[in-house]
DNA sequence: TCAGTATGCAACCATCGGTTGCGTATTGAT
DNA sequence: ATCAATACGCAACCGATGGTTGCATACTGA
C-alpha cells in the first residue's frame, strides 16, 4: 500500500545559464522564423515582420523581446517605429551552439556504437563476462 | 484613439510535421539530459534516471513518454520495472536534425555578410546607389 | 503473507506561446 | 492646428507543457 520514502523533495531550480539563454532562443521554432525573415529582409520593424508571418505582431514583438534579451537582435527607435536587426557575431555564436550539441550527440553515438561492437565480438569469443 | 484594423486575425495553426516532432522532442533541455544519461548508462528504468537528476521520477516518466513518442528511446517491461534504451538510428536522425538547423544559419549568415562586404565595395567606389 | 519498491494516474501550479482589447505617441494630410 | 491613421506598449486571458504532490496498483522477496 505504498507509504515509501517521499520520493524525493528536490525542486527544479531555474540555472539559467549564459548560453542556455541562447540556446532556449533559437529552439523555438516560431522564433527561429522571426529571425530567419528578419535576416532576410536585413533590417525590419514587428509590424512588417508580422505581416509576413502567421501570427500577430505581439506574438512576434514578444519573440523579439526574447531574442533581444539573448542578444540576437537589436532594435533602434526611429521615431514611432522600430527598426530591428539582426547581430550576425551573435547569432553565429548560437548557430555554433546548436552544431556543438549535434556534434557532442555524435560523438557519444560513435561511442556507444564502437562499445556494442566491441562487445558483439567478444561475446563470439567467450561467454558474456561479469556484468 | 485608435480603433484601426482589427490586427489580423488569423490564429496560429498546430501544424505537426513528422521530424517536427523529432526536433521538438530534443529541443528542450531536460529531455535532452535524460536523453544523455540514458545513452550513457545504456539500458536504465525512470526511478534509476530521476535518482541521478534534479527531478522527480514522474518528469523523467514524462519525458520519456515524449521521447518514445517521437521513436528516440524504447522501454520493455521487465517484471516491475521498465527498462528504457536509446534507438541509436532515431537519435542519430535527429542530431542530423539538429545539425541541418545549425548548417542552415551558417549559410544564410555567410549569404548576407558576402552581401554586406559587396556592398561595403561598392560604397568606395561610388556614391549610394538608389535605395 | 506482507513490507517494500517500481510504476501509473490525476490534480494542481507556473511558465510560455499566442491571442484580444485598449491606451499612448508619432505622422501626415487637410 | 487638428485629427484620423498608424506603430507600438501593456495587461488580461487561454491552452499546452514542464514540473510537482498524493495516492493507487502491481511485482518482489524474505
Amino acid at each position: 500500500m505504498s507509504l515509501g520514502v517521499p520520493e524525493s523533495p528536490r525542486r527544479a531550480q531555474p540555472r539559467e545559464g549564459e548560453d542556455e539563454l541562447l540556446w532556449e532562443a533559437v529552439a523555438e521554432p516560431s522564433r527561429r522564423r522571426v529571425l530567419d525573415l528578419l535576416l532576410a529582409r536585413g533590417d525590419a520593424t514587428p509590424t512588417m515582420l508580422a505581416a509576413e508571418l502567421p501570427f500577430t505582431r505581439q506574438a512576434v514583438a514578444k519573440h523579439l523581446a526574447v531574442l533581444t534579451r539573448a542578444g540576437l537582435v537589436e532594435g533602434h527607435r526611429q521615431g514611432r517605429e522600430v527598426h530591428y536587426s539582426v547581430r550576425p557575431e551573435r547569432l553565429n555564436a548560437a548557430a555554433q551552439a546548436m552544431a556543438d550539441v549535434a556534434a557532442r550527440w555524435d560523438v557519444r553515438l560513435g561511442r556507444i556504437k564502437h562499445l556494442a561492437e566491441e562487445r558483439a565480438r567478444a561475446g563470439q569469443e567467450e561467454p558474456p563476462g561479469p556484468r
